[in-house]
DNA sequence: ACGGGGTTGTAATCGCTATGTCATCGCCGG
DNA sequence: CCGGCGATGACATAGCGATTACAACCCCGT
């Protein structure tokens, strides 16, 4: 299954990337920015299931980050975390669009689960993709084709999805590795091109996934 | 679809008048008790998806009435508020089976929050949940298979009950840590892989729970 | 209060397989 | 022929889930 991505925009690098470790132990992709500004241009490029954002941010703001977040096509939750628990800074961001608040100091756990939380409330791609006889059901994680189930292993089964929401458009190996893995995962690796091949293998014949010369897969 | 259905006992009616229109603005079907007596008297006749139980009753104090609901046969959750935002309150709250917990004061945006995220959990399912030769029956929390009885811990059942509602879709080991322990359990734990193995044990040959690999459980 | 069976969580270990690395292969275009 | 890119095969291993053993705890009756 495709992780869930998250994006923490927290100036304390300390802080942030203790949280990046801490939800990466969770098997959640997590990109991190130091300043608002950097946050904000990763939230337009990528795209997020929850963005936890530090309200308290040098430069730009976390209130205007978070409104142009919500003011952009992007459907991230977010997740602000507020100094004080003062119910008027509560009240504030609520009014700008986050979803969710969270007091420092918290309970990572606490964090944890408000993340997946939102995460789970994030507006889902539909339950069941289908492309020629394939059949992906994201509910129980399972593929079949031609009515056979085909069992997959997790970055199998992540790639899949990728490229059969494309709906046949080409991805590109660095997209997928982005998207499947994270982006802190080596540039160099094969990984994608050898899961690909098992995936072929496991998919059986005729062949479902193209090759594009020039660096790209996709699913006519 | 059917309401949700929520119980608000409460002695300070301002409040609780308050809370109840709030809710009811929000669709849901709210009732209301000034006292813990009346309260305890609603709760064993209707059914209620979450009850709102205010801590500090005059007359039957909110933890013996959180304790009766639980003991109870009844599903509902409890979602406790407490005066001061102390974490003993919080820890004794929670020992008392209450499944969350919101400290006055609060914003009520939270609090619904929170009523929604309770009540998506406690589904008005059918009393008896059958799969293959599986049987549940909820009421007198029990469990047979193939018409021989299964004796199972509360957790155990906990864990069946939640894996038999979801209809075949996988469940993460996470989902069950929130269902059948608590939103704020360590998430760290192999609490469940334990639990599962336990279980399985239990329910004997052949096999009913799968574990689809990358994180999760099913049964097909 | 006391004791005991049953229940539950923790931690250590085991075995397996999914996954990544590396080296090689094969094809295509200059 | 050569250079480059993607496919492939072989291998090493990290990490996950299962399992075991144990300790803490809870609830019940005496």
């Amino acid at each position: 299954m495709e992780p869930m991505r998250v994006l923490v925009v927290e100036d304390n690098s300390v802080v942030a990337d203790a949280l990046a470790e801490g939800l990466r132990d969770q098997g959640i992709a997590v990109d991190v920015a130091y300043d608002g500004t950097t946050g904000l241009d990763k939230a337009m490029v990528n795209t997020y299931d929850v963005i936890i954002l530090d309200r308290d941010l040098p430069g730009l703001h976390g209130d205007a980050l978070c409104q142009q977040i919500v003011d952009s096509p992007s459907t991230s939750r977010v997740l602000m975390l507020t100094a004080a628990g003062l119910v008027e800074e509560r009240v504030e961001g609520l009014n700008l669009g986050a979803d969710d608040y969270l007091a420092k100091p918290f309970d990572f756990s606490e964090l944890l689960a408000r993340v997946h939380a939102l995460g789970r409330r994030s507006p889902s791609t539909p339950p069941v993709l289908t492309r020629g006889d394939l059949v992906l059901d994201r509910a129980r994680r399972s593929v079949s084709r031609a009515d056979r189930p085909v069992p997959l292993a997790r970055k199998e089964l992540g790639i899949l999805e990728v490229l059969m929401s494309a709906e046949g458009a080409v991805v590109t190996a660095e997209q997928l590795l982005e998207r499947v893995w994270d982006e802190h995962a080596d540039p160099f690796t094969n990984a994608v091109a050898v899961t690909i091949l098992r995936l072929r293998r496991k998919l059986g014949e005729p062949p479902v996934i193209e090759t594009i010369a020039g660096g790209g897969y996709r699913i006519p």
